[in-house]
DNA sequence: AATGAATGAGCGTTCATTCAT
DNA sequence: AATGAATGAACGCTCATTCAT
């Protein structure tokens, strides 16, 4: 009796090629990674690409959309924490810092996106889209830990959650010292300003 | 007479090679740039290439040399501004802000290079060496503007550094709507918390 | 109680993929028509077709097969009438070229067939033993013309059919104005020629 | 001393590759003959293939032209000569018949590339431009044909052509056993029944 | 009988690089 | 110094074919 039925086994298959894409996209970025490559990463053959993925650029779209989603569910997830809670600490924030920044992989991935969204218009409308939402919740998450503190943050949602991603991406991308901690202390900072309104520079 | 020596158009040939590779690579990556498309948006056959630039990698060295060269001599003629004036205001850094902002070029070709640099050892040992001394300047530079607020900046200048090149470039990236305000945001919060020392989060 | 047994179910499948294959092979030409496109055409998946033809090759034949017993099929009812009436008007070919002429179809998948057994000798052999009786027919049909005409063709009847598939495929294949008129103008003449048999150029 | 210019050798590369095309298309087919085996069979790697060809399809054109240019040159000089004389005989055409009969090479390839025509819309715009102006020609060469023997042919030139090549290609590409004969046979036919007006069929 | 995932050879094309000119 | 023909590896992709279901 078999316990994988087909569709079962064709999932599979997919998520392995996504796995070899995203290592190998990460190492060696978009454009130099091979379809024969992945799907040999995989354990396959580059049939086995073509029959998961129209072209390499379908690939992209689908682990963007995959990746995102993933993001979506983590981000989420640490929403509906915080509505038990009925706020978010400031180290709660940490953890997830730290959990990001061991990420590089994510960041890398994500930086390549961004690239490639700045020189592909319909890629860029894909992913804004996507990133679009996921800015949302972690604008919100941002803005719970401001609350935490008592404050209201004076930046949209939005601009809190592009700082937080330039700060994290960037820091990781130009392989600074201890992210984390600079990112807190931008943070921390931010907070501060707001309990301190009276700011005339 | 000759007008110009041979050393001098070569010389030119190779600024013409360099303002192509850098409008292509801006636009495609470095990657999706060929050496043919560079040659002849430059005005030059392939040939010309070769004559100048010893292989691929090469014109990446050599212009990434030339772009952060130029980037040292911006950030040290700001620094001698500063040494004469003994002091650069935030509306000093303001126009700095506002003029990397509009310089979209610079910022997805930095980003470029610091994705090549993750990716490649020996790149990013040439990358990060040139980076180093630049982000020296720009440090000093933030750390100016600290002082003309009469604080003295508890992280040390390449923290400050990396933190306003990771805003700046990652703002840009996630094509933010007001990257400059939003820069200036962060850093005044950073200089406020600088005056209000009693933070215990 | 069902309608129709397997075998029929299978029958019609494969007329069908006989149908598609006719359509895409005079479309695109027979190597350029995939065995997906045939399938899907015809409604299944490439697995109807390995069901149903051992490979690409096994389709030609079969095709070969088919339209070469549907056109002796034709031949022979025009003679079997020819029988009744014991002679076959010029008229009565008037028709039959008339509907040839209309049957580009037919006439671009047959030369492409005689191209493909130009290059291929297994079917070549295949090709020339399944035409040769056609051919006969055709020429008996042709004969029978010349003799309502009373007269007697110095040809042979295989020459003929030959010369009568020459121009009437040739014609079309130059997409010339008048096929059916010219290929008429030249049978008259062979005709007339029997009727003054001293030439002597 | 160098005996040849660099524009030569190219020359020569470029009919090394002709030739290599023509040899293995006529053998294959268009779709079948691969850029690859022409460029090994010419005695080069891929890349000289591509430095004198932009595609395939380029290929493709250069070759027609070049083939019914050919063409035209010769019919044109048939021509010539017959303006010299005045007149072509039969005997003069025969030899032209005879020639072209031994031309299995010329014939399978231009029904190749009338097939390729009768698909694709764009060539055979470009094919037909060609072959017009070579009609042109065999029209009068074989009006001359007529003229020679004191008639005036009732189909027009353009006719006589479509019904010669027809004759020619379609009785070469049925392996029939005496091609020229059989093309002789049908133009005296042509011939006679103008010489004996009063036909009423 | 029919499906369709997977294989793997092969194709057209691109491109960094070499080198004779 | 600059040209551009030629090389050959690599790429994205197609497709006939196999086979477990």
């Amino acid at each position: 009796m078999q316990r994988k039925t087909r569709t079962q086994q064709q999932q599979e298959t997919k998520e392995m090629l996504f796995a070899a894409a995203i290592e190998q996209i990460m190492k060696f970025g978009f454009d130099k990674t091979s379809i024969n490559s992945i799907s040999e990463g995989a354990g396959f053959s580059k049939g086995a690409f073509f029959s998961n993925f129209k072209n390499k650029y379908d690939l992209l779209l689908q682990l963007t959309d995959k990746l995102k989603s993933e993001e979506r569910f983590n981000l989420k997830s640490a929403l509906a924490i915080n509505n038990e809670n009925n706020t978010i600490s400031i180290n709660g924030l940490n953890s997830y810092v730290d959990q990001i920044k061991n990420n590089t992989i994510c960041v890398i991935l994500d930086i390549e996106m961004q690239l490639i969204a700045s020189r592909d218009q319909n890629f860029k409308q894909y992913y804004d889209q996507l990133q679009r939402e996921n800015n949302e919740s972690l604008g919100e998450i941002i803005c719970s830990v401001f609350k935490s503190e008592g404050v209201q943050p004076s930046l949209p949602n939005e601009s809190l959650a592009q700082i937080f991603i330039a700060l994290t991406e960037g820091l990781i991308l130009q392989n600074a010292s201890n992210p984390g901690e600079q990112i807190k202390h931008v943070l921390y900072a931010l907070i501060e300003k707001e309990k301190n309104p009276i700011q005339t520079l």
